[in-house]
DNA sequence: AAGTCGCGCAACCGCGTACAC
DNA sequence: AGTGTACGCGGTTGCGCGACT
């Protein structure tokens, strides 16, 4: 590889990387790899400014530039774009992302989009930086000041929709199916028409739904340079997938995980009531501290939590006919990722007696202490269960978000559906059904694919024979999720929060809810 | 001074979607 | 409707550099 450093950094890049081809094999037809020389950064940039951006497949043919099309269109995205920022980010840019991420998830194009100059990439490599920087000194991912920012920005939009939702506009199962835009978006789609390129209506991040003052609040080139920017599945789940959510009581934590709550909106299509969970650096369902996964990035089956949601299968997906493993990979032996975090966190108190007291942590585990507490109780009471009720319960005892193990986590382990720890579940197998982090789109995935499944989360009869298509969209990894389904019915030190919440959710579903 | 390690970054890869035919 | 192509996105990889020992 002959390739010379780039004009874009050429502090790197002296050698070639990978398996990158000489210019003589690239006259011979080969396409070059590894990084950009300055000739062909030149010959790009007269190609884009005598040809404009697109086909970049035509690239090659037209400028004799041996690179395909999708490194050309890389390169001059990344590098060569005139209106590129350059340079380290700005307090201000890093407040942003933060932002943005707690709001998004990994949803860097859309990011991108946000941060005027700034590439996806640009914004990915940081945020992974970041996430590791800020994991290994045991700072939470999400600084509180900014999670309530988001909160508040949600609760302001969240306002607007619920007054258009009170004017009878809104219905979630034809709106979803329809893909009817709300009023809402086209509202605030006139507020951005100044702007010199339109964006497409389905891509509209949902931050525009905030009333913000926020002047960084704009399309930007990357919008700009990408007029077609396609809408994918991903992104319609992100725009559409909250109108199947229902109330939620988001949590608060400080610096020191004291919990407090708040009834953020009834609004559905609240963003994320784990983005502030993550604040807490005790959900580790995106990176745990210390996790090789989240150390290498591999996070395609963590995060994002929240609007981020990408239909895939995990790592290791289970045979259906395996009876009675529950869906149990080959190997039971917890993953390296899980011992880690072991190592890391280690357990609590394990008295059975009070297993998982909620005392120190955040909601999401006070949430999961009570309703395994509810259904130790209701399974002694030998209550009358419904099949329904077993299913949930069973599928719900999977959802163990917080790696500290308990001997209350083991003995369920041994019946789990999944047979290894929580915190691997989380990191390596994420099963489909619950622990999924990829969204809302997990039961309906699963329920396509063998209703018959134990692990597949059942619903009331209510709610599958009324409401079938938006509670396909409703995710069991989501806490308000939970609630709706009754699992912490009997909660005691939540009653008062409940009682709130269920008295939105009255509002919101009428006879439907059963809580 | 030499070796090691980790970080930051550019670029690649695989996959999904939209569009044209 | 099916197929091929172009494009875009998110995840991953590999290299150079600087810090550290």
């Amino acid at each position: 590889m002959s390739s010379m450093p780039s004009g874009g950094d050429s502090r790197k890049m002296s050698k070639g990387r990978r398996s990158s081809l000489s210019v003589e094999e690239a006259s011979e037809g080969l396409l070059m790899k590894g990084p950009w020389t300055a000739a062909e950064d030149a010959i790009l940039e007269e190609y884009v400014r005598k040809h404009g951006e697109g086909n970049w497949n035509a690239v090659q043919k037209h400028s004799g530039l041996a690179r395909c099309g999708k490194s050309c269109r890389l390169r001059w995205a990344n590098h060569l774009r005139p209106d590129l920022r350059k340079g380290a980010f700005s307090a201000e840019e890093e407040d942003r992302i933060i932002e943005l991420h707690a709001r998004m998830g990994n949803k860097w194009a859309r990011m991108a989009a946000e941060l005027p100059g700034r590439t996806d990439n640009e914004i990915k490599n940081y945020w992974n930086t970041r996430i590791k920087r800020r994991l290994r000194s045991g700072l939470p991912i999400y600084p509180a000041d900014i999670c309530l920012r988001v909160l508040n920005n949600n609760q302001e939009s969240l306002d607007v929709g619920t007054l258009k939702n009170e004017s009878g506009q809104h219905d979630d199962a034809s709106q979803t199916d329809n893909f009817d835009i709300p009023e809402l978006e086209f509202q605030n789609y006139e507020i951005h028409r100044g702007l010199p390129y339109a964006p497409a209506i389905f891509d509209i991040p949902e931050n525009l739904f905030q009333q913000s003052s926020d002047s960084s609040h704009s399309y930007n080139a990357m919008s700009s340079t990408h007029p077609r920017k396609r809408l994918r599945e991903s992104d319609e789940l992100y725009n559409n997938s909250f109108d199947g959510y229902i109330s939620s009581t988001v949590p608060l934590f400080d610096q020191y995980g004291n919990y407090t709550s708040k009834i953020v909106s009834d609004h559905p299509r609240f963003s994320s009531p784990y983005d502030l969970l993550l604040d807490t650096g005790q959900f580790h369902g995106y990176n745990f501290p210390g996790s090789h996964a989240a150390l290498n990035g591999n996070t395609s089956s963590s995060m994002p939590i929240t609007e981020a949601m990408k239909l895939e299968l995990p790592s290791l997906q289970y045979l259906e006919d395996q009876q009675g493993s529950w869906g149990m990979p080959a190997s039971p032996l917890p993953s390296l990722e899980s011992v880690d975090t072991f190592i890391q966190s280690p357990p609590t108190d394990p008295s059975w007696t009070d297993p998982l007291s909620p005392r120190s942590s955040g909601l999401l585990e006070a949430i999961i202490w009570e309703s395994k507490k509810n259904l130790r109780d209701s399974n002694n009471n030998s209550l009358t269960q419904t099949p329904e009720n077993c299913v949930s319960n069973e599928a719900f005892k999977n959802l163990t978000l917080n790696p500290r193990m308990t001997e209350c986590d083991e003995q369920w382990e041994l019946n789990s559906p999944l047979g290894q720890s929580a915190a691997s579940v989380l990191t390596d197998y994420t099963p489909i059904n619950l622990c999924s982090m990829d969204g809302p789109q997990s039961i309906e995935t699963t329920q396509n694919h063998d209703t018959n499944h134990r692990s597949v989360p059942q619903f009331p009869p209510a709610y599958s024979s009324r409401n079938n298509k938006r509670l396909r969209k409703i995710d069991l990894t989501r806490p308000d999720a939970l609630f709706e389904f009754g699992l912490f019915e009997n909660s005691t030190e939540y009653s008062k929060d409940q009682n709130v919440l269920r008295n939105a959710l009255d509002a919101l579903l009428g006879d439907d809810f059963q809580g």
